[in-house]
DNA sequence: GTTAAATCTTAGCATTGGCTAAGTTATTGG
DNA sequence: CCAATAACTTAGCCAATGCTAAGATTTAAC
């Protein structure tokens, strides 16, 4: 299944992607903008990285910048910022409804978003709805 | 929450490390000998890259090799490709489970099994064991 | 047993995503 | 307004992971 494998690699190529736009979603959310800083201190990395990777999302045409500026998103970042924030959210939620607790789904749930296709987060959504599909136990009409 | 961050960048060392042990051990059990051109074919990358990845894999004690042979696990490498065998058929059974189809459980598992923590795993294996732990369904008494 | 095909290796390159060190621009405190 | 600090950028480095092209070695065919 080599298939598989050339996926992985592509979710790869957008994961650090993702998670910048996301982030600075967030900041811009939070604290009405964002600044080399906080993604630094966010991601824990140097300023310098941060410089490196918000160019390749500028390349990209996800982000804008004006030197020595905070950063901001274009409309096309803001929208892909969206829908990783709700992915992370329904990932996030669905391992806590596991009975994961917060702290590992905080960690976990940001290495897997990035690996959930839109069929298993539309089948966890119907799970975090309408509960577990195979009733184990009991009643419950499915 | 930047532990989170460097949580996920440290994974993702690991990663090409534990799917090609993973497939080393699979062509091994599956057809006795585990060649490069196995490797390549599975990953869908040229020969020279396993080549590459093959000769860190055995820097970092996990492959031996000899020069135009087969390539072979150290114990270490049996180890680990165990552990992520477990592990990648507990989330892949997990998300057939959940009622994802075996094809898309197939691809996400292949991305997702690197970020699942044991702790998130044990909570899969009592699932797969014990059933959905809330009982989300208001009509049924669970 | 030599040649052709398959397989493996080597060399050289690109991209991504990290770093440090040093320089430049903004911001802020006197 | 000017100096100090904070923030950002640039330059140059490294490792991982991919590639192509070309060479070396096995294996297989005849």
């Amino acid at each position: 299944m080599d298939e598989v494998h050339i996926r992985t690699r592509r979710d790869h190529a957008s994961e650090v992607a993702e998670d910048y736009v996301e982030a600075i979603a967030g900041f811009i959310v939070g604290k009405g903008n964002c600044r080399s800083v906080d993604l630094a201190e966010h991601f824990a990395v140097t300023p310098a990285t941060v410089n490196n990777t918000v160019a390749r999302l500028v390349r990209d045409g996800l982000v804008i910048t004006t030197p020595y500026q905070p950063v901001d998103l274009t409309p096309k970042g803001r929208k892909l910022a969206l829908k990783c924030k709700e992915r992370h959210d329904v990932v996030s939620a669905f391992l806590i409804a596991m009975g994961v607790d917060a702290g590992t789904a905080a960690i976990d749930s940001e290495g897997i978003e990035h690996h959930v296709s839109k069929t298993t987060l539309a089948v966890m959504r119907k799970i975090l709805a309408d509960g577990w599909p195979v009733a184990h136990g009991s009643t419950s009409g499915d």
